[in-house]
DNA sequence: CACCAGGAATGTA
DNA sequence: TACATTCATGGT
């Protein structure tokens, strides 16, 4: 935090562009903003962010941001909207299928509620489902990816091997706070970022 | 030209 | 459980 400050994370679109908001924790997100980052967990999935933005915003442009819009969409234009995120084809159809479950989810279930119906969606793991709850349902869950897995080795903080293993150990041996678990994994995928271009990377 | 980014599903041993 | 393969855009 004292290297690179607080990275905002999730970034949501306003007048045409992402943005950030570092240190504003405070605001209840809307609908919206919660289907909009539910579907940015998707298309950023093995895709850079620069990527899967200009696919969310595509949709927006196209007034296809929305979960009755996408299920209504042909699958075609769905692909050529979506296609700067890679894999098109796979993601405007599980983009349909995670539109729908989205209509079935409430911000008053519980977590492990929320999480049981996010993984049952193709194309939903373990990732994708924890991002969705802790950046679009702001639920105190510790995310894993694959920067996190490296910090642990590079630094020997644990010899976790599953997801589910990896995200115990942060989540006993942290607050469990939804704030600092925000910021946590940003600044963990800045730092994975940054060290990768400058190091290498044997990992 | 090669390499990879904010993964997951499917199949095999 | 541990790997391998498929998916198939853009930036560097």
């Amino acid at each position: 935090m004292e290297e690179y400050g607080p990275q905002g994370w999730w970034p949501v679109l306003q007048r045409g562009e992402l943005k950030y908001f570092p240190r504003d924790y405070s605001i209840p997100r809307t609908d919206a903003q919660r289907f909009e980052i539910t579907i940015g967990a998707l298309l950023t999935q093995n895709a850079s962010w620069k990527n899967a933005a200009q696919a969310l915003m595509n949709l927006k442009a196209a007034g296809t941001l929305s979960p009755r819009k996408i299920l209504k969409a042909p699958k075609a234009r769905l692909e050529k909207l979506v296609r700067p995120a890679r894999y098109y084809r796979q993601k405007a159809e599980r983009l349909k299928l995670l539109a729908k479950a989205y209509l079935g989810l409430s911000p008053k279930m519980p977590t492990e509620e929320l999480r049981k119906k996010l993984l049952g969606v193709k194309g939903v793991g373990n990732e994708t489902a924890d991002s969705i709850l802790l950046y679009a349902f702001k639920r105190p869950v510790f995310m894993i990816d694959a920067y996190t897995v490296r910090l642990c080795r590079k630094h020997k903080l644990c010899r976790a091997k599953t997801y589910g293993e990896h995200r115990k150990f942060f989540e006993e041996n942290l607050p469990k706070d939804r704030e600092l678990f925000n910021e946590f994994h940003a600044l963990i995928v800045r730092w994975g970022q940054d060290y990768s271009l400058c190091a290498g990377d044997i990992l």
